[in-house]
DNA sequence: ATATAAACGAGACGGTACGTCGGGTCTTTTT
DNA sequence: AAAAAGACCCGACGTACCGTCTCGTTTATAT
């Protein structure tokens, strides 16, 4: 619904005085979902704005008027508003609480273009330094909050050492999220996800264990 | 010097029979530089092998004699060996091994083409799954090893909690540096490095400050 | 104006169905005036399609989606339609007639493209069987066509033996004019060609003289 | 036994100061073998120097060393020799004689290599202005001789008319057989043949049969 | 017998053109 | 006005030969 935020004109959805012919959602979704399947059985190799349009049966002008670049289109076919629509819970437990982030995001990565399209952004960001920075500053941003907010949460409860790091606790998280997207390995394995986290939660030296030394 | 470790006919420095000349070790000099430079300065956006052959004075037919794909020459350019010589030297705190190391990599990063190299060689493989294969069963594992051999280290001393996964470990610091890097953030902030590494190492939660529950 | 008779889709500028742009006739013109002009100065050695986008200040696409070949570019540059013009009158006399046809045909090959063009052909032929055989059972029908209807109509007249092969005598006029051609001899010495002509009609033989030995 | 003779450096064959050795014979022997078969089997479009090194299991600087353009190799596979070896008896009939030039040659054409290489050679020439200066200042005058002596030797029986232009006579006999070639009909047609000597000699013109209407 | 010099193979190398493909832009026509 | 069709320029792709070159081995004199 809100998916034409990232296209260059979106306001003509919303108010029209002019005559003529109004976008046509038909062309866009079929623009969209061969899109999406393109990425998905092609890959990003061969994922060309020529075949997405053959494959909708659209023209590329048609295209270019909407997504003034690959990048806009990955955008798209991203959707990160689905991933917008996770809600977390408050379960009391800030390591139950990053199990299940992880858990629903890998699975809309698995199971939708989102995980392609994500890869596939990352990738072209690495040559278009205007992308890279707008993106940067804003999209990135945007996916970071819900997973600070649950940390705040936290942290809120009094379940956080008071003097950590929320934005590098993210970078922790989303790094190892990215890490295993690009290197192939998402699959849903609980084990992995709760032994991460655990690590994380209850750090990995053992001298924590026995902390302060009272005696 | 060991560079043409990793191009097509590596066995003809070793050993050889047969006449013919021999490979012009300036020409190949130079198409490396001509490829670190122009990754540098332009990007892998403009990073094509037409234009490394133009300011190497090279031929196209020269490079792709030696390099079958942008990725060998990516990888060239990385020149992973030179991370290679960073030796962690046991300071008998994981901790400090860690910092030490990440340091070291990052410093590389900024001032040496690899940085550069290493974003594109991610954003390459995600067009080219023949590629992406070999490169996570063969380069990856190589450059994991080391900070997997510091971690081993450490609970051999007894740092550790015994319990840990210290592949997950390796996936979460990993994980953590290509975010850093893929987002443009590697600077030498020795209170951000600092500041991940006692999140990691200490835990974030709390609760660990009162742990074992002594029954 | 017919010159893209040859050109792969012909039928568009006839009857057109569908929207989208026409061809460019500004374009094809310069590209078979770049052609053309490269032909002239460089020779065939030097007739690259690369040689003649430059010059016309073309696309190689654009050259190759409208000629598929070397082949179908030096038959528009050839301009057969030229030659198709000549209109042989009725001299009442074979001599004359061929006289002219070869004086005519000469004059184009010299003072314009054809000339180049046509040597360039059959050079080509030499190294493309698909294009030959075509070329043999297509274009130089046609070409012989208009000799063979001039002595037929010396034969109608009465003028000629009646047992002469015709297509024998057109094999050998145009091999005169095809090995002037390749020897590089088709200055307009109407010496030449009348001797030519004089010693083709009436024999070589002085035997001839006394011919038809009465019983 | 001369093919040798068009190539760079004859005269050490004659005579020599030097030390070294000499030219290997089976060495040029294979080199003109897999010149002349590959000629044969994949025609003009596909003789490359490269592909008959490779036949050959020579080196591309041997080629080189005694054939310094493609026109030399042409030269030697065609071996103008075997076509000097002709000899015209004296049948005491001009149509006889030329009839059997005709004939030889054809078969030639048809039964060795030198078919293909002569078609290849004068394809060669029109992209080669120095290549064909020579040709036809040296070459060709060579290959009309047979023929313009006998053609002597007729007018000197008194056979011929005393005006005919014996060049003319040579270029019309050529240009036949050379557009035959050219066109891919060489066959052993004698009908053919004879006919177009019987038209030559006699001449086409009817009223040739009723010379000088003397009355 | 031993230099010595050429012939030779292998093959690296800088070039140039090939024919194809995708990127974007623009024009024309239809809806 | 939106969309489809598609012509067009541009530039990179990866390949194939070109002709030149170096390198090292082999071979036949000439000393």
């Amino acid at each position: 619904m809100k998916r034409e935020m990232v296209t260059k004109r979106p306001k003509q959805a919303i108010a029209r005085k002019s005559t003529g012919c109004r976008r046509n959602a038909q062309t866009s979704r079929s623009i969209l979902d061969a899109a999406a399947a393109l990425l998905q059985e092609k890959g990003y190799a061969n994922f060309t704005i020529e075949e997405v349009a053959r494959r909708a049966g659209a023209s590329k002008s048609t295209i270019y008027r909407w997504w003034s670049s690959k990048m806009h289109l990955l955008l798209d076919i991203y959707g990160g508003d689905v991933e917008k629509m996770i809600e977390i819970p408050d379960f009391g437990s800030i390591e139950a609480e990053i199990i299940f982030l992880n858990r629903a995001i890998w699975k809309i990565w698995r199971e939708t273009p989102s995980g392609q399209a994500f890869k596939s952004m990352i990738a072209e960001l690495q040559g278009d330094p205007a992308a890279f920075e707008h993106w940067r500053s804003r999209f990135l941003p945007e996916r970071r909050r819900k997973l600070l907010f649950t940390l705040q949460r936290a942290a809120d409860r009094g379940e956080l050492r008071p003097d950590i790091q929320l934005e590098t606790v993210v970078d922790i998280l989303f790094g190892y999220s990215w890490y295993r997207l690009l290197t192939g390995q998402i699959d849903d394995d609980v084990e992995v996800i709760s032994s991460m986290v655990h690590e994380i939660v209850q750090g990995i030296s053992l001298k924590s264990a026995f902390p302060a030394e009272p005696v």
